[in-house]
RNA sequence: GCCGCGUUCGUCUAGGGGUUAGGACGCCGCCCUUUCACGGCGGUAACACGGGUUCAAAUCCCGUACGCGGUACCA
């Protein structure tokens, strides 16, 4: 049974974009959070200050809300809007020591340095880690000597320290010398020699290790800034994280924090290690990777590449993870509803693109024309205002059912817009020689209808009239005309079309398109 | 190499001792539509392999293979 107070976390590295990846993993401990009325933490792991990239902490937050996501704590989460203070412009609340994002805050990694350290020096104390004054060339030397003499995957460890520079082999006021002389150095973990480390994961069971398969992880590098592996445990304590929900590729870091939390004397939040989302082509889903496959991989080519986030949610949320029912279609509510860990699958999970754009379909299509039409509007305004309103929203409800997603509307119908400008290649096998005297001879009789009668009806009507008199297929004429109006071999249902785009263009266009394709 | 984790249709998955192994995406066909789609109906297609345990194994156990992850002063 789940305990009462839930506190899970997202903790992204700000390295770049929110990848999709990360992305899913933030969607199943929100999802968890609101599942148990718990509490959604964000906290951004910055601690590598060579790999820092300006704008991606704004970039995570503006994707997990475009998600729909709040986060209950961390950096921005209690932020007032703008203007809601007279402080002035430039006025900033931010910066260390600011805990107005929570109560457990800072919730920025670089911004708790000092916790860190007087953390470690507790490990230090009860001998759970130790200082080492090697240089990182000196421990490369090291690898380097040990992968010759045949040791594939050569470790700081219990073994090669006792050939290195640390505090445990250096007499101990040669240690306090190089401290207080300021020399460099990193603490270590002092990883037992013989011990199996076995923990329970919410997904997979039980799992364990051997410690002599690890090494003496660096708990604070040279710099002063600790490794993921420290700050990590000392946050998930502090914060009273009660589940650490993230990727599989922590499961084999995992022993050496749980070998922390012993250290500290803490209890260990529950473990629950996610299946990876994999390329189509096999492996872990890489930029690189997915790229080459017509897959974005960051969150914000979702938001400039006008998918539905509902969408989106929805398909990852079911990437790793089912209901246990045939359902498919959940908003974000009803997933935080249905969301538990014990239905989370073990394998990793392909990305298929086609079955997002099923899913964007799905809450495309849901939405009314008029909304779409609205959306539209906002993303291209010159093309869309030459349109009058209400036939944009008539056009809407034409071509809706035929795209995956918002921008292809634009795309699809831009012969309701602008006269075509060039016919679509492909089309073009359906312009037969007796076209242009056809498609002639339907706009004489269009030319001759008075304008009140220039509707769908009498549109079909005329086109059957010919078609009748010549004894001929209805496609015969019809094709022609679709690509003499719009450029294009498909799109939405020709007669309707062309009522919406008016007498005159459509006369212009049949007279162009005899003159131009003979 | 070593350590760990996985493995049900092409893909996402349900099913956890007795099922005609279910659904979804995709694909194919038919219907609807004198057009493209939507929609409706139908079809294709899977328990990695080998041993056990058992009256009975996709399901439990052990191997093997394959895949993936990790093996940093990156997260």
């Amino acid at each position: 049974m789940i305990s009462k107070n839930v506190r899970v976390r997202f903790a992204p590295s700000p390295t770049g974009f929110l990848h999709i990846g990360g992305l899913r993993t933030s969607l199943y401990n929100y999802l968890f959070a609101r599942h148990h009325g718990g509490t959604f933490v964000l906290r951004i792991e910055d601690t590598d200050q060579s790999r820092y990239v300006e704008g991606a902490e704004a970039d995570i937050i503006r994707s997990l809300e475009w998600c729909g996501m709040t986060v209950d704590e961390g950096p921005g989460a209690h932020a007032e809007k703008p203007g809601a203070h007279h402080d002035g412009p430039g006025a900033h609340h931010d910066g260390p020591g600011a805990h107005h994002d929570g109560p457990f805050g800072p919730y920025r990694q670089s911004e708790r340095k000092a916790i860190y350290a007087e953390y470690t020096q507790k490990l230090i104390d009860n001998g759970s880690a130790y200082y080492a004054f090697d240089t990182a060339d000196e421990v490369e030397e090291m690898r380097e000597r040990l992968i010759k003499s045949g040791n594939p995957s050569p470790k700081y460890d219990y073994i090669t320290r006792q050939s290195m520079k640390n505090s445990l082999t250096l007499p101990e006021d040669e240690v306090k010398r190089r401290l207080e002389a300021g020399d460099p150095y990193v603490i270590r973990l002092n990883v037992p020699r013989n011990k199996t480390v076995k923990f329970e994961d919410e997904i997979r069971g039980v799992v364990s290790f051997e410690t002599k398969g690890l090494d003496d992880q660096v708990l604070i590098k040279s710099d002063g800034m600790p490794t993921y592996h420290l700050a990590n445990v000392v946050d998930d304590h502090l914060m009273q994280i009660s589940h650490v929900i993230r990727g599989e590729e922590w499961l084999s870091s995992t022993p050496k924090h749980i070998l922390l939390y012993e250290a500290f004397g803490w209890e260990p939040p529950v473990m629950a290690h996610l299946p990876l989302i994999m390329s189509p082509s096999g492996g872990k889903l890489s930029k690189r990777k997915a790229e080459s496959e017509g897959i974005p991989v960051n969150t914000k080519d979702y938001i400039s590449g006008h998918y539905e986030p509902e969408a989106l949610v929805n398909f990852l949320a079911y990437l790793g993870w089912s209901p246990g029912d045939d359902s498919e279609i959940h908003s974000l509510e009803e997933l935080c509803e249905l969301f538990t860990l014990d239905r989370v699958s073990k394998g990793g999970a392909v990305f298929n693109h086609k079955k997002l754009l099923w899913y964007n379909e799905q809450y495309l299509r849901q939405q009314s024309d008029e909304t779409i039409a609205a959306r539209l509007r906002a993303m291209d305004g010159d093309l869309v205002d030459a349109m009058p309103k209400q036939n944009l929203v008539t056009a809407v409800g034409l071509l809706k059912e035929r795209v995956s997603k918002i921008d292809e509307l634009l795309e699809m119908g831009r012969f309701f817009f602008e006269d075509p400008q060039e016919v679509d290649p492909a089309a073009m096998k359906k312009w037969k020689e007796d076209s242009a005297e056809l498609v002639g001879e339907y706009r004489k009789r269009v030319d001759a209808m008075p304008s009140s009668a220039f509707d769908a009806t009498s549109l079909k009507s005329t086109l059957e009239e010919i078609v009748n008199e010549r004894g001929i297929g209805f496609g015969k004429l019809m094709m022609p005309l679709r690509i003499a109006v719009t450029g294009q071999g498909f799109g939405p249902d020709l007669f309707e079309s062309m009522a919406l785009i008016g007498r005159e263009a459509v006369l212009r266009r049949l007279a162009s398109a005899v003159e131009r394709l003979g």
